[in-house]
DNA sequence: TGTACATCAGTGAACGCGCGTTCACTGATGTAC
DNA sequence: TGTACATCAGTGAACGCGCGTTCACTGATGTAC
């Protein structure tokens, strides 16, 4: 070692430019170089214009050309995350057989290795703190209410046939699968901000169980 | 109007000296602006050293006499709120009466409330983004991780008082308190962060019903 | 009772830094003729 | 087949800003004698 190294970094030496029409591949270069820099600095304050620049290996202001400000690369990520999370969930759906306690015990169990595998993701999804000043940038408020649409209908789905198949006794669906949802999101938040907290070692399962009313 | 104004203005006009002896209640006129610009604001990243010193009406330099540094002053306001959380659920239960199931009714009632009435000190109390990187500041690990704690345990006894009442059917009940309380967490993030979400009027009794087995 | 002095509470100016964003540009690559 | 040119992908320098923090200081107030 002939230097002191103290930060991470977050550099990378060069970059071949892309060639004529294939511009678009940068975005996703930048996407990925912000889930890096998230994943790794557990703290998305730390995902800046430049730092991602930095990361990507390209000058700041070459960001412009995929993204109209900061807050859309965010907007970005979490949008790629939240895609990421609903096909973890539909292969954990596909892989479960056809037992609809099986299926909806799949979903909440992928679910929350999500938020236990890529703690800051999920944080930055749902967290709330990017969220930006709506006035004062590129995003809509549609961009951001359908987030997790996807996810809930999966929940209600499972939930239903469970009661369907007499393996739950929920009476109202949709209104259950909410509590449900609730429920794993409390557990896979916290686990995510306080991992060093002593969690009994089968709380998912009661609070799966309780909140589905399975039998 | 004479002039424009765009951003909230964060100054106050003067401030009179604290006498001799007195220097300590600047600390708390301290906390106090944090607090304030918290819930103005909506993100807690407006929450700077600086910010704070012109809500307070001082110098920047000055909170330096009663903060090492500006994750200490975000430590004091979280603490602060804790605090106030417990003594507010205190409160709920002193006014309960004793009935067990009312009295652990009242606690979650009162949680959820206090989210409610101050998103923004929620979650930054349990967001887990303002904790700093504890190397480079003045705080401890011990400051962080016993935060929680009485909240938690008022509701261990409640709910073990419900269950030798005979009003609830749990068989382990720290582990159930500790499922009720990230049910509880979820709903209260959760609200806090999408208050647009179209929620079932009852979400709160249900979690609450399901994660306490109240019979 | 007067006065020198120590202490206290807080200030003002300045620093270096990283940020988001702008601007004019460069150099490689494909295309029209 | 050669060449002028338009386009594309990206750069480098600079801007103004607010940040956390430092430093030497000021002026009022209480205290010792």
């Amino acid at each position: 070692m002939d230097s002191v190294e103290t930060a991470i970094d977050d550099t990378k030496p060069a970059r071949a430019r892309n060639r004529r029409g294939e511009g678009g591949l940068l975005r996703g270069e930048i996407i990925a170089a912000a889930v890096d820099l998230l994943d790794e600095s557990k703290d998305e304050r730390a995902v800046t214009l430049r730092s991602v620049a930095r990361r990507a290996g390209i000058a700041a202001p070459s960001i412009y050309a995929h993204f109209a400000d900061q807050p859309a690369i965010m907007l970005a990520v979490v949008q790629q995350e939240f895609a990421a999370l609903n096909v973890g969930l539909l292969g954990a759906l596909d892989a479960a057989g056809s037992e609809p306690v099986d299926r909806l015990r799949a979903i909440c169990d992928t679910y929350l290795e999500f938020a236990e595998r890529y703690p800051e993701r999920y944080r930055t999804m749902f967290g709330g703190l990017w969220i930006p000043d709506l006035e004062a940038s590129s995003l809509s408020e549609h961009d951001l209410a359908t987030l997790g649409d996807s996810t809930m209908k999966l929940l209600v789905d499972a939930l239903g046939d469970c009661v369907a198949a007499g393996r739950a006794t929920s009476t109202d669906v949709p209104a259950d699968a909410v509590a449900l949802w609730v429920g794993l999101h409390g557990l896979a938040h916290q686990r995510a901000v306080s991992p060093s907290f002593h969690w009994p070692a089968d709380i998912a399962d009661r609070i799966i169980r309780s909140l589905a009313h399975l039998t």
